[in-house]
DNA sequence: TCACGACGGGACGGTTGCGTTGCGACGCAC
DNA sequence: GTGCGTCGCAACGCAACCGTCCCGTCGTGA
């Protein structure tokens, strides 16, 4: 029987490491160092780093995302938002997500891991945002849940890891307010 | 007297090598490689591979970015989209902008260049375009430029390369008449 | 008490890239 | 025609990591 407490080291030390160096530099080895581990325990739970990866992903995935109801387009943009720019402001994450996201340009597996962890579910909870918004008749019929995402998470995905610019006071007020003038139209 | 065309023929060499393996992975070995060249004829140019691409990057960004002037903000945002959306659809620069930018995240160095090159240049033209709209009084005074940005830019750098999705035909017309509504308010 | 299995650690041969060096060939200026 | 400098190429010793194997230790369940 694996030792639990040596599988959630070794997780828990890719994560790091993924977020120190990135996929491309990480190695098996620094993995095990870092976790103070023998590289036998690794093997022993996964062939490479490419399926202990994956498995972390589908692990984020399987968490699953929620999706807000507060009755109001500005209030589930908002709320999205806020959720979101938690995300990408955690130091891990920040540095793991665009780095993964770069990564699955180049390896189909990786692609399809992060599309079912991230995309995916994103698009589902701007599915159900948007479909709430039309009932409400704050949307016109027919609305494009994608271009909807497109367009609330896109300027704040800009900001936070391309500019890596700060997110001052306001900013989320104002952006959701922003997209949800964007939207109608 | 160093020879050009061997100078030239490393220089391509880098931009498909990075934008195959992208900078991590990539090494002077696979650069000299790839060029039909010694890596005597890199080492005697670059000390490494970091100033390599470097030096790469501030080639691109001297030769500067055209700040639109369409006589109405719509037109100028559309403008911006248009010469974006060309850049980030380009197969090179699709794979080799988002890997420096993440790449930016760990190294300081290509961070400076980075943001030279492409963030300032943008920056100017936001800038530029948003002082125009002031004046014919299309935006109320004291807009913020780098909040334009995120807007105009934003959406589509994530459709295009995190999401990695198509262009619909009239998105990019769909996205600048957003980006106008949600500037105006 | 005892056997089993996972553990950390270390060593293995093999691969890749580092940055440097020496070589003979070639081209150009004088 | 004679040098000089760059060229491609191959080799160098060094380092890191690969994936595998073997060891002695330790904890647990029968």
């Amino acid at each position: 029987m694996l030792r639990e407490d040596v599988t959630d080291a070794i997780r828990g030390a890719v994560f790091e490491e993924l977020a120190a160096v990135g996929f491309a530099r990480m190695s098996i080895e620094g993995i095990a160092r870092r976790a103070g581990v023998g590289k036998t325990a690794v093997y022993r739970r996964w062939k490479s780093k490419l399926h202990l990866v994956l498995d972390l992903v589908a692990a984020v995935a399987a968490q699953g995302m929620p999706a807000p109801a507060t009755g109001s387009l500005y209030g589930d943009v908002r709320s999205v938002l806020e959720l979101a720019s938690y995300a990408l402001r955690h130091p891990v994450a920040s540095q793991v997500i665009p780095d993964l996201l770069v990564e699955a340009a180049r390896n189909p597996e990786i692609s399809d891991a992060i599309k079912a962890a991230l995309l995916d579910q994103q698009q589902g909870v701007a599915a159900v945002v948007v479909r709430a918004a039309v009932e409400r008749g704050e949307l016109p019929e027919g609305s494009d849940p994608d271009r909807a995402l497109d367009l609330i998470v896109g300027p704040l995905y800009w900001r936070l890891t391309v500019v890596r610019g700060d997110l001052p006071k306001g900013y989320l007020d104002d952006l959701a307010a922003s997209a949800v003038r964007a939207l109608k139209g």
